[in-house]
DNA sequence: GTTTAAATCAAACATTTGTTTAATTTTGTG
DNA sequence: CACAAAATTAAACAAATGTTTGATTTAAAC
């Protein structure tokens, strides 16, 4: 499916609106005012509406490898390399977090038949090049074993989420007006707890 | 609300379904069939569609504080209760998984108006006797300071619900056959990895 | 047994849903 | 301009939605 500009306007509203309300939550009539467009045009551009959403699965699913291979190649330390992937792991996720949160909510959902199966070798693939880059560090006697590597991955986008979607509760607790502030948070606060939690999980002797 | 043995039916039924597949996915006709009820029967008894998902979340809402200071009253080590609190938090949410899952999708949903006071002062107690509790051992000399404790929560909880969103993929991933499995893998993997992980983040010198 | 309130039911209600149709307009090409 | 393909539109479609109605059945109290 070649995507015009159109195509790609219509799905990032989607995008939005999916995330903001859900997917049942939305109707094509509301994705169509919001994009100001005749609401025959999502089923002409997609086919359908399980189409659009599987249109912005698609639309997202960029290259997180090649990004990850970069701080790997650099000749930074494994501390600073675990800092520079953590901080590369939340940043994505928050630029995309919309997409994910659809995808969090209809993949553990039993109502849809959606092709999830992109998603699935993506987080499969990137889980191994995180288990691949801590077993190095293993053998190179910089981290410690007995470590569960697998569920780092799980701690790391969990914690950013469980903040996600309990939003509105940490603006207030942290005192956070706009999502500007929001934002700031997470490089200021929350990606600097992640770091220092993996590391901690990494260099503690047990 | 009295409530009762027909109401509770009706609730948990209900959890289920807006659980699987959304409060929005879920229509009053599928909850009655499931519930082998009338569909006028939800509407006689909650008044709305709506009004069922507060109820649920009323007859949801127990009490974790008790269970939680009976861990701090006990005469064990501060690495030992630290260890019980995880447990107790995950175990908790496990059980209660269901209704989380629709809390933390409605709560950060812009499309509907339910009262979350409840939620919000329930999650803001509990936040609170964690931080005291690690504040203590801070204190005590047990715990590293330099901890933005109020985050501790969200790694904990975290990573339990990203186990969970994506449990088709964990299922495979680590080869789990059914739900008992899942619950063991829990007990026997989930929890060791997040106390693993708690423990380290408060015992690291940084 | 009679009375009264609660519970249950099938049916109907007005909306909203995703999708399709068929006509019209716009765009690009020769 | 003439033509063809693509884009856009309003209208219509059947199906599904949450809720209400009004009648009927059940249960409890006297």
């Amino acid at each position: 499916m070649e995507l015009n500009e159109k195509k790609i306007h219509i799905l990032k509203i989607a995008e939005k609106l999916f995330a903001e309300k859900g997917f049942d939550g939305t109707s094509i009539r509301t994705i169509a005012k919001a994009a100001d467009i005749n609401i025959a045009m999502v089923s002409y551009y997609f086919g359908s509406k399980e189409k659009l959403l599987e249109g912005i699965l698609l639309f997202r699913s960029t290259d997180f490898k090649m990004e990850f291979e970069n701080i790997l190649a650099s000749s930074k330390s494994y501390f600073e390399k675990l800092n520079e992937i953590v901080t590369l792991i939340i940043q994505r996720i928050h630029r995309n977090r919309h997409i994910y949160k659809i995808v969090n909510f209809e993949y553990s959902n039993n109502n849809r038949e959606i092709n999830f199966d992109g998603y699935n070798n993506q987080k499969k693939e990137n889980a191994s090049l995180i288990q691949n880059f801590i077993k190095e560090g293993q053998d190179a006697g910089f981290f410690s074993k007995n470590i569960n590597t697998s569920l780092i991955f799980a701690t790391i986008i969990g914690t950013y989420f469980h903040i996600y979607y309990n939003k509105k509760y940490y603006m207030k607790n942290f005192d956070l007006q706009n999502e500007k502030e929001v934002d700031n948070f997470i490089v200021a606060t929350l990606i600097p707890h992640i770091q220092q939690t993996i590391k901690a999980l990494l260099t503690n002797e047990n």
